[in-house]
DNA sequence: GTATAAGCGAGACGGTACGTCTTGTCTTGGC
DNA sequence: GCCAAGACAAGACGTACCGTCTCGCTTATAC
């Protein structure tokens, strides 16, 4: 008993394992609405209530299943320009938000998160874009000592982005460098 | 058959209004995931296949309830300073997204769209938001000879104060002010 | 509206003998404690909810499969000699506990009226045992004059068979020329 | 290894007797049908393994529970009067059938046995009853010189009470006093 | 005025996911 | 090797909603 787990059998990581893969494969073959708890355990060859032990929900389970994948896909080398780096960030943005697997999964979050108050609780627990942005914001932000608050400076940074995906415009038509430009011009503004 | 629709009994405009006025109540009551279509009948005291009959899915008829009904709360009256009519803007944007009763139903759609292609396109039939921005970004461009072209200016406008609702950050920390100070500034850029 | 079923769709008698005549093979198939309401609603080809909507256990639903071909099957002509009826009544007692489809059905719920008072309602509401000796035992009576209440008099027509079968012994060892002589002489006694 | 149990723990002698007793607690509070071999486990404190590894199902807890005390409830004192015999053990079968906490375990286990041949057999194991009610049948059939067969005579004395409680019939419409009187009488019959 | 036709409320239909429950087994650490 | 704890795969429970259907009734136009 030294990982406090007290006594009884140990949680299954197979079973774990089984079903964050079953939630991922699901997603992209039936879609977010025909997603089922039932449907989930089936695909991973797992009890339903073995599912229901570890999640309360069909988003929990792909939360958890997509947020690594986030972090990662989200994440962009810095380098000595901020402007190179800001970006790279809304490249790898609107690849994320508009083609990544990943991405789907938080777009289906964060539309549930409109009418769900327990996956916006859960969205919230982790702010996901805010922190991927995190660091790019704050470079540009002490190279071009802007009286922007870091909130302000990530949304204006995310938002037009955003926007234009999920309000399903054409994703083609997202100039990243204009809307990098955009971004850097407020930011030097006297 | 002066109107077109041929014999027999003519649609019932009471049953249709009873309807849109049960969706409207629910949304408030029950939210938008317990929303369903025989609860609607039910409350609307109207036959399950009534509902059917004019309207596919809960979706449809929340935006023929609620949705088409967020133009006029999104329209602001002109005045000779774009700056103003552009934070004037902003401050319906942000009440309607935040806090209005029909801005509940449009970012609940919104969220539904997002995994939902029927919805996706139900919303895309009309890009409600872009339409009340048209105006005072039109004004806002003419004004200062911008570059933008205006899907650019609209995302920009929209995007920031969009991103900061949808993804759950304090309503009250929305500067407008500020926000269209940022956005004149890149309208103005040289 | 003459049959008093009200407005809406009429119920679907093809769904009801389709579970009764489902819940019957099933019964064979299966056994009694295999014997599960979604079970006899896929096997019925028919909706669980609609199983649900007219029985409200497996008990109902057997108890309904059953009780009329009980009825027949126990049912024996009259003739001018009781204790030859008797003996015939006895004959088809045993054959119906012991052999019979619609008797196995009637010890399951005998059986379970044990221990859920919902079915030993079900079953008190109908003495079907009761009800079906009820000639031969009146016609005893008044042929033999006896001071045996007619309840009495059931009890010591059925019981030795009843318990002879119910606590699982040899079915042919049941002599129901014995049973019968037994019957009477206690009938003709002053 | 005097005992013969091998190596290893003993059988846990209080666990054991903390089944038994949690058995027979839950059926007096929930019910046969509400007993479940999880929540014999959980009352008596005990792993459901350790339940499982000595009895195989609910009904022979209960059987080793309940039912084995009924031969103690079940016994009355000989006398010289055969009729009076008859009579005393009768009045304690109904006692036991109807109004005791071990009968109602034997009528749980004799109603399960009829959908359940490992219930049936575990009951055919000893013959409760029918090795009760020995001892007066066969005092009784030695007094009369009856034709009769023991088992005949068995379940002509046990048959119409047994009858009479498990169809559900009232239990105070039982004159034993009378059905001794009929059994003596069949058994003096020439 | 009398068909004919379509809409109406009601509610049953077959289907299927929900979240909970119990089953019997398995796998820990502790005694 | 037994024990308590508790996770496991399986699958039934009874309820809810899905979208369709079938009723009798109502309300129109068309003949």
């Amino acid at each position: 008993m030294v990982d406090g787990h007290g006594r009884g059998r140990p949680r299954s990581e197979s079973a774990r394992a089984a079903v964050l893969h079953a939630v991922d494969d699901l997603l992209v073959e039936v879609g977010y609405a025909a997603l089922t708890m039932k449907g989930i355990a089936e695909r991973a060859g797992v009890g339903r209530q073995t599912v229901y032990r570890w999640w309360s929900s069909k988003a929990e389970v792909l939360y958890e299943a997509s947020v690594l994948d986030a972090r990662q896909e989200l994440s962009v080398p810095r380098s000595d320009d901020p402007r190179k780096d800001v970006e790279a960030y809304l490249d790898a943005l609107v690849a994320f938000l508009a083609r990544s697997h990943a991405g789907a999964a938080y777009r289906a979050l964060m539309g549930e998160a409109q009418h769900d108050p327990d996956v916006a609780a859960l969205l919230a627990s982790r702010d996901i874009l805010g922190e991927s942005a995190a660091d790019v914001v704050d470079a540009a932000r002490a190279a071009c000592g802007t009286a922007l608050s870091s909130e302000q400076a990530t949304a204006l940074l995310i938002g037009p982005a955003f926007f234009h995906v999920l309000s399903g415009r054409d994703v083609d038509g997202i100039d990243t460098t204009a809307l990098a430009e955009q971004f850097m011009r407020v930011l030097e503004a006297p």
